[in-house]
DNA sequence: TTGAAAGCGCTAACAA
DNA sequence: TTGTTAGCGCTTTCAA
């Protein structure tokens, strides 16, 4: 059995009552007092009971996020931004992975609403977003990372994915090119239809005409990367650029001209979404949209303190940060 | 307020010790009871509180994970391995990330005591374990995945390292090839130094001298990679193979090829510890030590879901997986 | 500045 | 088959 407030204040000679104000750091309390108590504490190996404590304060000090994937280096990335920056808060991660899947999305958020999170950060897989209503009804706050849901507000930390893709694509207009095939992402992701809109804008400051053939929708996994490049290739006339929406895609895009012997000064160049280790030595990058990964994960854990710690009426917050565009070579 | 125990018991007119049982699937309860719970539940929007019942029970249904990265593809496949296998079995993952810090680890390990975890799965960066005690002294299990440590001895699960890099590189050896060069890890991470003594076990076995110049100690970080991928360049005569005895510094030792135009006709063929994406594609690759990586992670919570609920008095249980040996292409 | 005591929501003897 | 009740370890009034 371990030991308790109890044990501590009986070493102590005082009562639980100054123990627990010891613990939490109240002041109010004599010197003398608070020593002797210290002492108890460390002496008989005393360590608090989150567990008691929460079921007393209504607060647990954890929080969920709720992520499609687990081993994926782009929501990882994200993780480590709030991990790092709730920790130092003093808020532990309990990490949900839903496989992409909005029924797994239900239930985890039923399980983190029974393990008494004090909030929930949450990257959807869709555009769905009413099952999480569970959470706020149940008095918990929410911060949607990366990506929006169209039918369920929260406060959210987004990338500026349409302008990002923007100033990327014009880039590569307003150079030798104008005529660049888009690889995107499903519409059920927000991420994915502003990294679109980002393109079709470009093309119409351009003046260009949409070319359907050279738009193509895949998964963000590297295999529909894979074979849409495939695609693309198998075109009569191939496009001298190829904007990539996501780094599993463009992993996806690469590994199909490799495979098939297409090096980087005889297929089209390819500008992406996130920055992918090994691209640009490889040779075929032209321009990158760099997002800060991290600071995604970082923002979304201070948005969401500030809401378990603070005003909860506030009206939903969105921050929206900045890409980075980075020019590899032009052809 | 939520709705409790008590609540319930009073829509259904029954007392809480009934709706507890009801709620814990005991049996020995009149059907006409239990339904009427039920639908009481149901009614109210119930839930349960798990605080409240992991201080009863003194069980939080929680296990904590520390590991040395977070954003950090081998790892994060370890802990998806073991969040499947948790999540199966009811029980939640709090991750910890340590940043390779044996002082973080110690922190972790305290903090994960005062959330009462059921149990921990470490990941240890080095070779010292000692201040993991302290767990075990709070009569927490604990199971060590992917490493060893030194100085602590627990359960754990690891891969027969040895053996698969004696394999891949008596492979080689039994082929063209007596010049085979080795980058290795920190002999502070008993997988780096299993994976060397396979290695030696090749060469000995071949009779071939070891060469200190063609053996190099890097941190399994890609920097490192690419610095000892270019001291190897860099010998008079390189060798015909390399061998690499991670994912990262194999990425950094293409990335330096690459860079500096070696193709791989005109460069040393590289052998491999796990397996990497892109480079069997690129052409680089000789042979690859494959991992189940996943399953050292399910592997872990199972061995852990054992100890926590089973016999905690058993001998420590060392459990090791065997690799996979997939030959990419002889030169 | 300190202590007594109630109670957070649940489970588990024990009694009925 | 069900109910009564004590208590898990803590915080927090309220009173002293």
């Amino acid at each position: 059995m371990a030991v308790t407030i109890k044990d501590v204040a009986e070493l102590a000679g005082v009562s639980t009552a100054t123990v627990s104000r010891v613990i939490n750091n109240e002041k109010g309390i004599k010197q003398v007092t608070r020593s002797r108590v210290l002492e108890a504490i460390s002496k008989s190996g005393y360590r608090v009971n989150t567990i008691a404590r929460s079921l007393k304060t209504r607060r647990s000090k954890t929080i969920g996020l709720i992520t499609p994937e687990i081993a994926n280096d782009f929501f990882m990335n994200i993780a480590r931004g709030t991990e790092e920056h709730l920790e130092k808060s003093g808020y532990s991660l309990i990490i949900c992975n839903t496989n992409e899947s909005v029924n797994e999305e239900a239930r985890r958020a039923e399980l983190l609403i029974e393990k008494s999170v004090d909030g929930v950060i949450i990257i959807p897989s869709s555009n769905s977003g009413s099952h999480f209503k569970i959470l706020t009804d149940a008095g918990i706050p929410v911060v949607f990372a990366d990506r929006l849901t169209e039918d369920f507000e929260a406060d959210s930390v987004v990338v500026d994915n349409q302008k990002g893709v923007y100033l990327a694509v014009s880039y590569l207009l307003a150079r030798d090119c104008n005529n660049i095939a888009f690889i995107g992402g499903s519409s059920e992701l927000s991420n994915a239809r502003e990294r679109y809109k980002g393109y079709l804008q470009a093309l119409e400051e351009f003046n260009i005409r949409k070319d359907d053939s050279l738009v193509l929708i895949g998964d963000f996994h590297v295999d529909s990367g894979f074979k849409l490049m495939k695609k693309i290739m198998e075109l009569q006339t191939p496009p001298e650029q190829v904007f990539i929406a996501n780094d599993f895609m463009h992993m996806g895009a690469i590994k199909y001209l490799i495979a098939n012997g297409y090096k980087p000064d005889n297929s089209p160049r390819i500008g992406s979404f996130d920055d992918l280790e090994l691209s640009s030595i490889l040779g075929y990058a032209s321009v990158t949209v760099a997002q800060p990964v991290k600071e995604i994960g970082s923002k979304a854990a201070e948005l969401l303190i500030k809401r378990i710690e603070g005003d909860r009426s506030k009206p939903y917050k969105t921050v929206q940060l900045q890409t980075d565009l980075k020019i590899s070579r032009m052809r």
